[in-house]
DNA sequence: AAACGCAGCAACCGCCTCTAT
DNA sequence: TATAGAGGCGGTTGCTGCGTT
């Protein structure tokens, strides 16, 4: 038996919030709360409009503390950081940043920061055709200045971007994947002291820690690159370069070169 | 000036976890 | 212990505005 809607969509109003409903959410809002139950809020309220959706446009767009405006850099860093780290866990990710919230994050991420990131590792990549040593200083060299980041994120994280967005730029004007995987050990090696972090280090009430847990929780994908991702999301460090490594591959294009488990087997797995 | 394409973002959808009973 | 309902989350969609042709 399938779960009961939470409310009639055939009876509630859908689509752009208008001014006024905007005001009669907030004046409630701020002068009742949410009194622990979204769903029955709009029938208090006097709005026709779903539970979830009064939640959604409070906690993304009404909420007093709200950062509107461009991300900065630092921002950018915090990001890419952690998204190297947890991979896709928005509200975790939009919880070190305040007043961003997860939905913010996720449309800049999609939208901007993803292709400045591989734009970065591309033009990254013609300064390095120009010299004669390619060597993961230099990787490490092209991410830019990094600001504190929160205390539970392993340090050695940091460098996932530098590290493989170049190599990206590399495959997609034919390396070899010999010299890929030659290019990228070192790297990696850096990644092999940091433990498995779990979604809890965080603090939020999100999804489970288990990794056995979470697998048998995984939507019916056959998307690997959605699996990588899920890795990257539980383990950070090697693992999490290797996945997130295959898992850009994929996203922006390219393929799984022939052999397709030549990262892990590369790499001692 | 009109048509088209693209980027940005608000909002929705469906799934999962948590909690009360 | 099992079940149902609510909250929370990430992925996706679709509208809008802007730039280009």
């Amino acid at each position: 038996m399938g779960r009961a809607p939470c409310c009639d969509k055939s009876i509630v109003k859908r689509g752009p919030w208008s001014p006024e409903e905007d005001t009669t959410l907030k004046n409630y809002l701020q002068k009742h709360g949410t009194a622990g139950n979204w769903i029955s809020l709009p029938t208090k309220a006097g709005l026709n409009r779903c539970g979830k959706s009064c939640r959604l446009r409070w906690l993304n767009y009404l909420k007093p503390d709200i950062k509107r405006g461009s991300f900065t850099e630092g921002e950018d860093n915090v990001i890419s950081t952690l998204y190297c780290s947890i991979g896709s866990r928005w509200s975790v990710i939009a919880s070190q940043l305040p007043g961003r919230t997860d939905n913010d994050v996720k449309n800049y991420w999609n939208t901007k920061l993803k292709k400045k990131l591989l734009a970065a590792g591309k033009s990254y990549n013609v300064a390095a055709r120009n010299t004669s040593d390619l060597n993961v200083a230099q990787l490490s060299a092209s991410v830019p200045p990094k600001i504190k980041t929160p205390d539970h994120v392993p340090e050695t994280s940091s460098s996932c971007f530098g590290g493989i967005l170049p190599h990206l730029a590399d495959v997609s004007s034919g390396q070899s994947f010999d010299q890929l995987k030659q290019d990228f050990e070192p790297c990696n090696r850096q990644f092999s002291h940091s433990k498995p972090m779990q979604v809890s280090d965080f603090g939020t009430s999100g999804r489970s820690s288990s990794l056995s847990g979470e697998v048998s929780n995984l939507p019916n994908s056959s998307s690997l690159a959605q699996l990588d991702q899920y890795h990257c999301s539980l383990w950070s460090g090697h693992e999490a370069g290797i996945n997130i490594y295959s898992e850009f591959l994929m996203g922006f294009g390219f393929e799984t070169p022939p052999g397709e488990n030549f990262l892990m087997d590369g790499f001692g797995y």
